[in-house]
DNA sequence: TCCCCACATCGATACCCATCTATATGCTCC
DNA sequence: GGAGCATATAGATGGGTATCGATGTGGGGA
């Protein structure tokens, strides 16, 4: 008789998320969720305007140059950076408009940043 | 001799962001970056402060109950969400605290959430 | 006491992701 | 045009992650 259950009862305010808006956001969160990658931003937003370029990444992350260069790509798929080619330099930068949200995440006072 | 190879030279204005705070912060962004999380959490922003129950998640989220327990683990191991147990439902809810930032970037206007 | 219901955990699986080495590409300078 | 440097791409590999079905756990009602 299926004898309803008891009922937990749970209001549901507003309607569920969708499920493109939800995927858009994770993928945006992906992009960032990662320590090499957050180090990367937190490097271009402060070395701001005129950008980094990968030699001065590399060592600092102490890790390989390909995989720099795949953090990079990485970054720049999610459309939080730009690159811009100078002779054999490649320098990257945030983008103000799509990172302007995570700025505030990231940048502010870096000590106590989600501490 | 290291012939210094041309100096790409860019001016690295403050110092790299130390190892453990961007771990830390990565995964707490772990913790949101997939697309039922955000999803979870959308609903646990709108349906505050009570709580909402497993039962309720299970369905518009169409994945198995032990999937939406997993994530609830994750979300709660990140330290996002609290956990309170009524009888035989569990009741999840935001932690304002950790939250708050995130939830800027979750919750405004749910149109615009980075389009 | 027994059963049922809500939820958590376990074990397996399939996929994704970060990393490396090796190699390609593209630019600059001689 | 050839050598050399900075960066990108390719391919391989190990570790992590999301998912499931099956099962454990703990509370409530009959």
């Amino acid at each position: 008789m299926e004898a309803l259950p008891l009922e937990c009862d749970t209001p549901l305010v507003a309607r569920a998320m969708g499920n493109a808006e939800a995927e858009a956001l994770a993928r945006t969160l992906k992009a960032v969720a990662d320590a090499n990658r957050v180090k990367i931003l937190h490097r271009l937003i402060s070395a701001s305007p005129q950008g980094v370029c990968v030699c001065d990444l590399t060592e600092p992350l102490g890790i390989a140059q390909p995989s720099v260069s795949y953090h990079l790509r990485i970054l720049r798929q999610a459309g939080l950076i730009d690159r811009r080619q100078d002779g054999n330099f490649a320098y990257f930068s945030v983008r103000d408009d799509a990172l302007r949200r995570l700025a505030t995440l990231l940048d502010p006072t870096p000590q106590e940043v989600l501490a």
